[in-house]
DNA sequence: GCATATTTGTCCGTATGTATA
DNA sequence: CTATACATACGGACAAATATG
């Protein structure tokens, strides 16, 4: 047993992956399912076993994970799955507000980022006649994300990716993808179409409107998360 | 011989630190300094033993530092010291204007880091006239940072602190800061005075260009690198 | 309030893979 | 092509801090 495999350690760019980018991956996906809660202690020792490495890298990979705000480690107390609370939300949207209304409004014509937008559009109308509301909040995480690319800067894009995790982990609390991701649908498909039609302006308007809109519902979801 | 002394390891927060969160600090002290310069390697044995810690506690170093992007790690030839090329330049200052724009344009009367971004331009004058463009430099940043926390967002200024060590690599690179900061300081009085004045939107007009000519400078002083 | 068990932080020694001399 | 150097990764050990009884 033991060996090193086909190490490596550069970031998220892809390419050869080291074993604790490898595990970073497979805790990010446990969360993002579920299998992983927020608040969800995870203590080394039996994570280490579980993904067959040893302590040692794990601490590699819960470095890069903390770095994203994906778990917390507390001195000596080890690491839970963090848990977003409302002032996370508030900073996310405003951050959210800020970069993609902006990358909206300055957005070329014609811009590659268009057609993603567009097709992550399709994709969630299509997925709403099965009533998939996961794969709908998917869609929209991808519309999101689009939008961040309009600006065309690798350093904002990873920092939606950052955000997309942290809000995900928000959504699975409220648990209701319905109620999250209804409102949004012919909302996405308006801001398309007046940037299509380059309306940057309009469709800067109306995108903010939506992200304080998003923002209500979902620390309404919030508050009622604390009262039974 | 091996102890735990102090552990921890939450993330930049401050309170408790770990052996590994003190020696990210060094190391990022290193390189600000100087002590380290862009591409210079990082062997992980020499390294850990000048740092007084293991190698694996140094390896959980890396790994910040490696995602702040202040080290390159690349696959089994170790880390070095990165080396901002002129893509890396050009997406900074992409940020920086889309952010700091917005945030000037959209900053509320008599905000705090108004007074921040004065006594930064304060700062700047007095150590004009002894000529202490190492201090000039310093107070720069501080003003873009008080631009920054115009925006009221935990998330972006920590953005701000990875892009400003960035820059800081490639200023270091130039090495010759009259040349880098000389042109900047009457501007930076002149925004400052604009958002006094409630002006909000001339003071982003003029922030603009700024960032428009120092990514052109910065530009020019690496193609002058390239050829000498 | 105290003794014990658990978990973390840190270190060492070592094996294996990859790149370069 | 072999040899060397170094990075990656593993397992084991121990002290300190925390949680538990």
């Amino acid at each position: 047993m033991s060996s090193a495999r086909s190490a490596a350690s550069s970031q998220g760019d892809g390419a050869v992956l080291s074993r604790a980018m490898e595990a970073a991956a497979e805790i990010r996906g446990r969360i993002s399912n579920g299998e992983l809660k927020p608040g969800d202690r995870v203590p080394e020792a039996k994570l280490a076993e579980s993904l067959g490495i040893s302590r040692n890298t794990l601490r590699e990979a819960f470095r890069t994970l903390s770095q994203e705000g994906l778990i917390t480690q507390v001195p000596n107390r080890g690491a839970c799955v963090a848990i977003p609370n409302i002032n996370t939300i508030i900073d996310i949207y405003r951050v959210r507000r800020l970069i993609e209304c902006q990358a909206v409004s300055e957005a070329l014509p014609r811009h590659p980022a268009l057609a993603q937008m567009r097709a992550a559009v399709e994709e969630a109308l299509t997925h709403r006649e099965q009533d998939d509301w996961q794969s709908i909040a998917g869609a929209n995480i991808r519309f999101h994300q689009a939008v961040f690319e309009l600006a065309d800067s690798p350093r904002l894009n990873r920092l939606y990716v950052q955000l997309a995790t942290e809000l995900r982990l928000a959504f699975g609390l409220i648990d209701d993808p319905e109620y999250l991701h209804a409102p949004f649908l012919e909302r996405n498909l308006e801001i398309v179409e007046l940037l299509e039609a380059g309306n940057t302006q309009e469709a800067a308007a109306h995108l903010k409107e939506y992200l304080f809109l998003a923002e209500r519902i979902l620390l309404a979801g919030y508050e009622r998360l604390d009262r039974g």
